[in-house]
DNA sequence: CGCCGGATCCCCT
DNA sequence: GGGGATCCGGCGC
């Protein structure tokens, strides 16, 4: 199935949480780096009080959100980066905050970008990006089958959890209960990538079946 | 190990 | 001029 056909065939919190256990990659122009998705946030859209388009809001920071399904969305906050990805229609803008992945391709260039190993490797959406050596906006508004950036959605590829949890999502304005509290966020139960897993919540095989 | 506060910068109001 | 879909180090338990 092709990114625009998937990032349209179900509603945006059931992509999210399709979206876990798959492989996540980035080609540095020497080598594949990446891992499996572990966390992943849906945000709703102009009804989504805590997405940025919220009410309809639109510049050329969140225009990505705008684009048809697979368009990537990459913002800017404070001196980091995130990846989404727009779901949805086009002008429909839905999207998923990929949130934190367990890495397994490129390790060694990662840890090298990253200046830091283990969990705290990409355990959050600015971490992630950090280790993949993403420091710019240059590939915002692109679609993700023309870009470095991939997900694998064969589902010989996806490793199976054994059980996924769905959350309030990090980060939140709290002044609107009823969006702050949706749980829009989902994760690998006991996956020690997943950020603020505490370690007493780590399982023996990491989530996985 | 886990909580808490400061850093830091782009973009919209 | 203010705030945000965060990160990290320091300190206390």
């Amino acid at each position: 199935m092709n990114y625009q056909d998937y990032f349209s065939s179900m509603p945006t919190a059931n992509l999210a949480k399709d979206l876990l256990g798959r492989p996540f990659s980035y080609f540095d122009g020497q080598e594949r780096l990446g891992g499996y998705i572990v966390e992943a946030e849906a945000y709703l859209g102009k009804q989504d009080r805590a997405a940025h388009s919220y009410a309809g809001r639109r510049s050329q920071a969140n225009e990505g959100l705008y684009g048809p399904p697979g368009t990537i969305y990459i913002y800017s906050q404070r001196q980091y980066f995130f990846f989404d990805v727009a779901t949805q229609a086009k002008d429909e803008p839905q999207g998923i905050l990929i949130r934190a992945i367990e890495p397994a391709f490129g390790l060694e260039r990662m840890i090298q970008n990253r200046g830091k190993d283990g969990v705290l490797l990409t355990n959050g959406p600015a971490k992630l990006m950090l280790a993949l050596g993403v420091n710019s906006r240059a590939w915002d508004c692109q679609p993700l089958d023309q870009s470095p950036f991939a997900i694998d959605l064969d589902p010989r590829k996806r490793k199976a959890a054994k059980q996924l949890i769905a959350a309030p999502r990090i980060g939140i304005n709290q002044s609107d209960p009823f969006w702050a509290s949706q749980p829009l966020r989902f994760f690998v139960a006991g996956n020690p990538y997943v950020s603020d897993m505490k370690k007493r919540d780590y399982d023996p095989n990491r989530g996985w079946l």
